[in-house]
DNA sequence: ATGGTTGCACAGCAA
């Protein structure tokens, strides 16, 4: 089974792309982040007509997180068990659309779309880590009930867990994304038994999944390794082989993120 | 070319 996440930063307007990615990476399942519209206006015929099931959920403009499988697509979970809410100023707390769970192929798959921190200062980075806390414990759980159990946490964690997954950490001193404390938070999900599948395959320096669209990062090589694909220890094993498609990230048109693809043995 | 990007409520915010 080969299965890939990808933050395709508004799939209305990369509904082209998409579509000619999954017919050639021939992957059985994709998850997708930063959607950016409603449920009403996701393209879901498109991908049922390429032989895909679908789940997605997203409120507004913002974030929108979705599954696509051909392996089977059931059990759909909108948000986690524990999953913070964001309250702005006075205004009533709101469920924001970051995550989205369902088994597809024997595997529990959760599209993750980590809260952006937007600054060392700003209320949005104790969202980010209480959101992050949350997933760990909710995760952990899992794990307690069932030893075994075949997870993968994979999307955008807006988290760079080294210093080689930025092109220079001079550049980000005083920033998000590489903070003690978002790295605590990561730390403690691969703890909790989630490790990074993707790495032993595609080792750094260097290798990022994200260069922002400002500045020519992506032609300078500028970028961030900031998605991921967390595997409980029994979908670790399976993993066989993973790659992130640099080559996605060229041209006109493309999505600031490359999609990450991991391959499962049977 | 004194800016430099893209996407969405098309205006200013978010990334």
């Amino acid at each position: 089974m080969r299965l890939a996440t990808w933050n395709v930063n508004s799939i209305r307007s990369r509904a082209d792309r998409v579509e000619a990615w999954l017919q050639r990476s021939d992957v059985d399942v994709l998850a997708l982040q930063e959607t950016k519209c409603k449920a009403e206006q996701f393209p879901t015929e498109r991908f049922e007509a390429l032989g895909y099931e679908v789940a997605h959920v997203g409120h507004s403009q913002w974030n929108g997180v979705a599954l696509l499988s051909r392996v089977g697509l059931t059990d759909v979970e909108v948000g986690f068990p524990g999953m913070p809410w964001w309250a702005k100023d006075d205004a009533e707390p709101v469920a924001e659309a970051r995550a989205i769970g369902a088994t597809c192929g024997g595997v529990r798959v959760w599209s993750l779309y980590v809260p952006n921190g937007r600054s060392l200062t700003d209320p949005h980075l104790d969202y980010k880590l209480a959101w992050l806390e949350a997933l760990r414990v909710s995760a952990a759980g899992w794990l307690t009930e069932d030893a075994e159990a075949q997870v993968a946490l994979v999307g955008d964690w807006n988290i760079a867990p080294q210093d080689d997954d930025v092109w220079d950490m001079a550049v980000f001193a005083n920033s998000t994304h590489v903070s003690p404390p978002e790295r605590a938070a990561f730390a403690a999900m691969v703890e909790a038994g989630f490790a990074d599948v993707v790495r032993p395959h595609t080792p750094g320096p260097g290798v990022y999944t994200y260069w922002d669209y400002t500045q020519l990062r992506f032609p300078r090589r500028e970028g961030m390794r900031i998605d991921f694909v967390l595997g409980s220890p029994a979908l670790a094993r399976r993993v066989s082989d993973a790659r992130i498609d640099r080559e996605e990230r060229k041209g006109k048109g493309a999505s600031d993120h490359a999609p990450v693809v991991i391959e499962l043995a049977d």
